[in-house]
DNA sequence: CGGAAACTTGATCGAATTCAAATAAGGTGG
DNA sequence: CCACCTTATTTGAATTCGATCAAGTTTCCG
């Protein structure tokens, strides 16, 4: 969530910036309360960080996708307060969390920017919180999916894949429904054209009817 | 949320602070997009943060009190991004915001202060997510009354008054619920001996009952 | 004493869950 | 290329949790 980080490759003295690597699909990339190392920057593909509860309950907290950080909190952190997993194969950007650190003592203004990310971070939790607490179901879908299709705008990303590669079971852990009542939902947008779904992903069709769902409450989109 | 500021007014050249001033109960304080002017530390008494909808649905977004500042990322933002409402009467200690903004750029230890609230807000944020996705309505309840009674305990306040000053529509719009389930659950609670409950407020009696309930997912207290 | 605000109670309704089974889609190795 | 296995989705029936509606209480406070 937040705009691009500034581009650390492109800095004179490289500072933090270790290279890149690939994950593959469905990796766990943090687990909660493990000590924060690196941190990566996504280049490309989606996914998703989460809490889980010792009886397998499990709470998708935001997704993550190309020029996303993960996760700028972590900077100021000993350990991970929060899990992550890949959706998507991931093409990543590595960074040292040590040298980050530095940077962020001696650079004012990445610090700046590294504090702004964290702060819309908490916004969106704060949006988000009001969705689960006060809406119901089709519109916390309604919203997720006008929020993801503007975020993923922003981001541009390459053209023509205009999907969302989620899961059921992803909508359902990040709205506090089940995958079997997410079903149900996604059922009737299709049957209204809102939505198109094959099994390859979801693709938003007809935004103007989820913005008239998801009317009333704070920014949706 | 979070660790007491230290101790502004202490400081050798009172750089912010503007003085005391004492709020009436069930005031509005800040109202959502409103621009931020002055900052407030609560001295005593309880607050709350909160989401309103064009439609009147309301989310609480966490509860304030004694040694709380409202609110560390206001410090940031041109505009509040939430409103905060009085809940009892309150005392509090006003600060210019621009002053505190100038602290901010030449006083490391005090940006890293903020910060290290802001951050605290928001993993707590996430936590509150998890329960609004994943929990029943007697576990929501009973983690926020952990929650309540363990962060009370840290501001250590005034013994003796052990009481949360809330009503049942103040606990429904934290948990998601409507106030008539609150109701009923916590007619089960004090059934059980769990809490006592007269009009002044709510008070713990087996904190033990309350973890048993709540048990399994992230630190609920 | 009167009236407003907060809480309780009961009856009914509805949204979403649960359980269970069927179907569909991919991926793999023969 | 097909049989087989795994994973994802659909479907239906029954159930449950919590919401809604509508009176009643109780408490507080002037």
């Amino acid at each position: 969530m937040g705009p691009a980080l500034p581009d650390e490759e492109k800095s004179d003295a490289p500072p933090a910036f270790q290279g890149r690597q690939t994950i593959e699909r469905r990796r766990t990339i943090y687990r909660e309360a493990e000590p924060v190392k690196r941190l990566y920057v996504i280049r490309e593909g989606w996914a998703f960080r989460f809490l889980l509860a010792q009886d397998g309950r499990r709470q998708i907290l935001s997704f993550l996708m190309a020029g996303d950080l993960i996760s700028p909190s972590s900077i100021f952190a000993e350990r991970h307060d929060f899990s992550v997993q890949s959706i998507s194969s991931l093409g990543v950007c590595v960074f040292d969390i040590r040298r980050l650190r530095e940077k962020c003592r001696t650079d004012e203004r990445f610090m700046q920017e590294v504090t702004s990310i964290c702060l819309a971070e908490k916004q969106h939790m704060e949006t988000r919180l009001f969705e689960l607490g006060r809406c119901r179901a089709d519109e916390r879908l309604a919203r997720l999916f006008l929020f993801l299709a503007g975020r993923r705008q922003k981001a541009s990303v390459e053209g023509g894949k205009d999907m969302f590669p989620l899961r059921q079971q992803d909508l359902a852990d990040a709205t506090g429904l089940t995958q079997v009542h997410v079903s149900r939902v996604l059922q009737s947008f299709r049957e209204r054209g809102v939505i198109d779904d094959n099994r390859k992903g979801i693709q938003v069709l007809d935004m103007q009817y989820l913005r008239r769902i998801a009317l009333g409450g704070p920014e949706a989109a």
